[in-house]
DNA sequence: TATGAATATTGTAATATTGCGATGAAATAA
DNA sequence: TTATTTCATCGCAATATTACAATATTCATA
């Protein structure tokens, strides 16, 4: 059906997939890699970084802001994105958490 | 197009994005979540803890496997699937490794 | 060998995603 | 005021994902 049945899941489960779902495109791993590198965070210079039109870049810049991924403010003219910390140290949490669940136990595969 | 440029981007990008891909839906994340409570990773109540059909779930442990994400093994008639620590490290490395250049930053969000 | 249990695969349908070009909107500069 | 720059949104087309039921496969066991 293409449609997630995200009513039978937790809150959480399905926070952290829409999470994970923003960094789940190579161009928006590369968006957040450029946005990493060129610390200041004046943006759209990733149209020309990232060989995509601008509206698909845009695209991908908004879905990265819903998931939190990273913040935007306006700046006149244009937009100040970066990354967002509290979020980017959550994921990392949780794979840690689960890191750390299996690290004593023996392999079974 | 519905179809992704993984051309434009670079090995590690593609890859990454298909790692983060696999943990980008709620009951793929579930299914993590429930290998990681049961410790004995025989599976396949999964289909009973799930609340989606036997061949949704099947499909959703290969998405999981193709990405490395869990591992399987051949357990006589039944499967044995487990959480694969190497693959989850390196998503957490790779999430360090932004917090840390980010870290010492001043935010300008 | 035949049956059953555990998965995987296939076919099909609905919906989502990706991408582009064109168009808007909003602030700045000329 | 009139460009120009910067971004967002809309409309469209192509492809991918999600899901289920039905069927196939594979192995163990009766």
């Amino acid at each position: 059906m293409g449609i997630s049945k995200t009513d039978c899941f937790t809150d959480r489960q399905n926070a952290l997939a829409q999470q994970f779902k923003a960094l789940s495109h190579p161009a928006r791993i590369a968006i957040v890699e450029h946005i990493l590198r060129v610390n200041s965070c004046i943006c759209s210079d990733l149209v020309e970084e990232i060989p995509l039109a601008q509206s698909t870049v845009s695209l991908h810049l908004r879905e990265l802001k819903n998931a939190g991924i990273i913040k935007g403010s306006i700046e006149g003219n244009s937009l100040c994105y970066c990354l967002n910390e509290a979020v980017l140290n959550e994921l990392r949490e949780y794979i840690s958490d689960i890191l750390n669940k299996i690290s004593g136990k023996t392999e079974c595969c």
